[in-house]
DNA sequence: CGCTTGCTTGGAGTGCACTCCAAGGTCATA
DNA sequence: TATGACCTTGGAGTGCACTCCAAGCAAGCG
């Protein structure tokens, strides 16, 4: 009962190793920089959480257009993707803030960020084995309410 | 790629119907008058915790010893059990209140809560797809950074 | 040129879910 | 009976992740 559902993709061919996903860019490189309103638009952020992402170093300096304002790049989309992908795990901030360190000080840091991701794929396997019991529990008790809802023992656990 | 698998478990026999989960209580009803303090070893919340629970009306009034201190029983413990489920859903715990509120009121609730649980229901299961998901980018860039971690081409995404 | 809309900043504010505090009463054990 | 661990309360404080504000600069349009 509950199976914990591992998701067994066809293992990545050694070519497209941590290639970007399968997500299309708004332009193609070389025109990409885009306004934070733009940026808005295509992540579903708040123009005050991308300054604040800025400002915590969650994103390293945004590239900025002759006045001042910022200009985003293809590349900090994929981040702002990758970060997003992080918050659904529930990786508190400061973490992610760490791991964007590691990537700026380079590749000595490959067997850190490794680890981390390791620790944060374990956290996801063992949140969605929590969420399968849960949803087992959910259905128990859908049914205790459902069409035969009327039988009034077991009021106990409601 | 990406299995949403959705734990079809054996039906529940029409007689089972909403019994309270495998977990066996600490003692039989007719002593289940826990201090608080058992109910924090059980159930891993602290104290001000649980008292928060109380006045916010998630649990209804706790009954209590002749000194006025609480006294918890099996039926309570079931309750902080579920709670602790429709917590991991990432349910706001006013949500949680809503439904304490409609148990409360009685029978004439089953609807709505129904509904309620239904609507937690397909939000596990979207937050089950979004995890998948982020597994498999999590597994992507892990075997970037496994035992091939040397090519350096593909930096893009880090 | 004036108008509107958009962007900038540092710092303050918000909402959630706890978490703790002070001051005092209670219970179990030596 | 005395010691120390445990319990009570209302209200204040904490940490997180945003979220908003005021004041001002900038860009496009008629």
């Amino acid at each position: 009962m509950q199976t914990t559902a591992v998701t067994t993709r066809p293992n990545a061919t050694r070519t497209d190793i941590c290639s970007a996903p399968p997500r299309r860019h708004p332009r193609p490189d070389g025109q990409d920089r885009y306004t934070i309103s733009e940026v808005v638009a295509f992540t579903g952020l708040t123009a005050h959480t991308l300054r604040w992402y800025e400002r915590i170093g969650l994103m390293s300096h945004i590239d900025r257009s002759h006045t001042g304002q910022r200009r985003y790049s293809n590349r900090d989309l994929d981040w702002l993707d990758f970060v997003g992908k992080l918050r659904l795990t529930g990786m508190p901030v400061a973490d992610m803030v760490r791991y964007a360190e590691l990537v700026r000080e380079g590749e000595s840091t490959y067997h850190d960020r490794r680890e981390l991701l390791e620790a944060t794929r374990r956290d996801v396997l063992a949140r969605i084995g929590e969420l399968q019991d849960t949803l087992a529990v959910l259905d128990r008790k859908i049914s205790f309410y459902g069409d035969a809802g009327r039988a009034r023992e077991g009021e106990r656990t409601r």
